[in-house]
DNA sequence: AATGAAAGGGGTCATTG
DNA sequence: CAATGACCCCTTTCATT
């Protein structure tokens, strides 16, 4: 990875619409150079796409929590995040080495809507659930910059 | 908030450097007309940037850990995020209603990286930790859809 | 609040070094 | 792999409704 792809992702990580003109002049590149680059990073995969980020409380859906999942027949097939694929209201899904087997991220506009979506997580997938609310987020997607070389 | 709006919100949840040319032609506005929307919806703090997603893996950060901190002095005023802000590879820090506290998502090259920020952050906010190893990662950062009203 | 036009700048590609 | 130049499309603004 070159330091010049690297300081591209850090400026598209900070500013995902920022022109291929202003990215040239940013890092000393002509247009055409930085486009080249970045279209090689997108086929390569290490730009895998691009997201407006959006206020979750402006679009009512002001409650957050992490959901950790342990199935209930350990000796069934663990087929959970192909079963809550296309459940809704779930952001991510993780696999991790803990006591549970799996973190999902859900955000809902009520503790309703919690309280229904923890249904349809057990009844869809054969899982208890361990809830946590999140009360304040301080931040949050944060990009973590590039590894840099000494 | 308006149906256009929401259309608006969720073509630049999925692809956040679609054209204004483009988002008019989906929504059935005037490039201009949805130049104005979009401009309104950054101003009034809705959408709040736009960022390149980026492979982990490809930057030299395969590892991604969720670190849940319990303060260590309860009488203490509780200034953890603010601590632990400019620590690095931190992606984010939820305050929780849980046993622990905090909620922290890192990305990190290593076990010994993850190691030395665990001992960093316990030094900077006078915690411990209880630290859950992400294995894999079936899906993640999927744009919630805003919430339809019947 | 949306439209359409006009002016300027950026994206895109082929070519060259 | 980067730079240049040309062409076209998009962005941006403004007057109009």
């Amino acid at each position: 990875m070159e330091d010049l792809d690297r300081q591209i992702i850090e400026l598209l990580s900070v500013d995902g619409r920022m022109s291929y003109t202003d990215l040239g002049r940013a890092t000393g590149l002509s247009t055409s150079a930085v486009h080249q680059r970045v279209r090689r990073l997108e086929e390569r995969g290490v730009i895998r796409g691009y997201r407006a980020i959006v206020d979750h409380d402006a679009l009512g859906l002001p409650l957050t929590a992490f959901i950790s999942v342990s199935p209930l027949d350990p000796a069934a097939p663990d087929d959970v995040p192909e079963r809550l694929t296309g459940l809704g209201d779930l952001e991510a899904c993780h696999s991790v080495a803990g006591v549970e087997s799996y973190i999902l991220k859900a955000r809902v506009g009520s503790p309703g809507d919690l309280e229904d979506l923890l249904a349809r997580v057990r009844a869809a997938a054969n899982v208890s659930t361990r809830t946590t609310v999140v009360l304040s987020t301080p931040w949050e997607g944060r990009p973590v910059p590039p590894e840099r070389r000494g």
